[in-house]
DNA sequence: GTTATTTGGTTGAATAACCAATCAATTTGG
DNA sequence: CCAAATTGATTGGTTATTCAACCAAATAAC
């Protein structure tokens, strides 16, 4: 019975943090819940922080890009997202926890910074995809993308935050904005 | 000179916790802060909770709500917040700590969800006032001040982590695409 | 006018709990 | 038999909170 037990303290350590938050989550509880010795957790990994770094990394992981193109998969992109709202509460509770902790923890932060700009930069890649399709100027293509990526860390925030928020009518109203035909006319001048 | 010294250490409170995140706050740096005693903080907070909970109220109030009204006052409110970008970077940054600790503190979590609650209602307020002014049903408006306060956390938050993200260009868009003269004809259905 | 007395504000040391990290000892598996 | 994995007690430090003592100024008593 080799299963990993690494995995095992990665996969605690997910947990505890989702459910506690970071400034409550002991190395202690994180060991309890591994059903393991308090000292293995510091075996495998040497600091808490580079704990934190591995559960950043199988956060993105798991919010981790599929393939859309176009303004189809443009579209696939936004119903995926509504599937995952109410699939990953989890993971995008941890998510916005890490971006917290990042502000004021320089590791943390860069993996931050680096998932939200690779994922960004998706979805810049769509948007251009999208304005090619309709022979615009893709020089619109990065403002709308940091519109839209923030318009979706926006509303994964308020669906966590607020119990009776509706988050897919606004994911669908979002959908309908950034796919409206004409509004890029005056932008990316 | 009567300073009030409950403000001294609620501003300290604030600085501490801009500076350093809120897991590495302790009531001893505030009170080295603010210049004074570690037990006068707990002869005015009861408990450090009630302190971020003052702190959430100052926070809310820094970002406090002008009167905007109509599309004109949409644009201003674009504008205002390009400025506000710049100028309460701290503020932002706490904000988003406060966000995070909400999502497992019941009180501050209280907080921040009627905080967000007023702010939506006053984005959708003038939303509608657009709708009116167009002579569009006003059945929109909801899911568009989710979008339209989602994204302009999003951006905040990009800001926060990004130095290098454009975020002028990215309100730009946003009030380019909410404000487009006919995206919502596929809305509020 | 000059002592007491009370009150609210302030101090810093003490308490008790908790934490991350270390490490020597023990177990397990090849 | 050895090396890797696992244990749990220990260490050194930090934390929020409590508390008895102290101070200054205001109020009351004489």
């Amino acid at each position: 019975m080799t299963i990993d037990t690494r995995e095992k303290i990665l996969h605690a350590a997910f947990t505890v943090l989702s459910r506690q938050g970071y400034e409550n989550a002991s190395i202690k509880e994180i060991a309890e819940e591994a059903g393991v010795a308090q000292g293995l957790v510091h075996y495998y990994f040497k600091s808490k922080q580079q704990l934190m770094l591995a559960v950043l990394a199988e956060v993105c992981r798991e919010m981790g890009l599929k393939e859309f193109a176009g303004e189809a998969g443009a579209r696939a992109a936004f119903d995926n997202f509504k599937v995952m709202l109410h699939e990953s509460r989890d993971t995008h509770a941890l998510y916005v926890q890490l971006i917290a902790v990042g502000l004021h923890d320089k590791e943390v932060g860069a993996g931050v910074l680096e998932f939200v700009r690779t994922d960004r930069a998706h979805t810049e890649d769509i948007a251009r995809q999208v304005l090619a399709e309709r022979e615009i100027s893709p020089a619109a293509a990065r403002p709308i993308a940091g519109v839209v990526w923030g318009a979706i860390l926006g509303i994964m925030i308020q669906h966590l935050i607020d119990p009776e928020f509706n988050a897919d009518e606004a994911v669908d109203a979002l959908a309908a904005m950034s796919l409206a035909a004409d509004y890029p006319s005056n932008l990316g001048a």
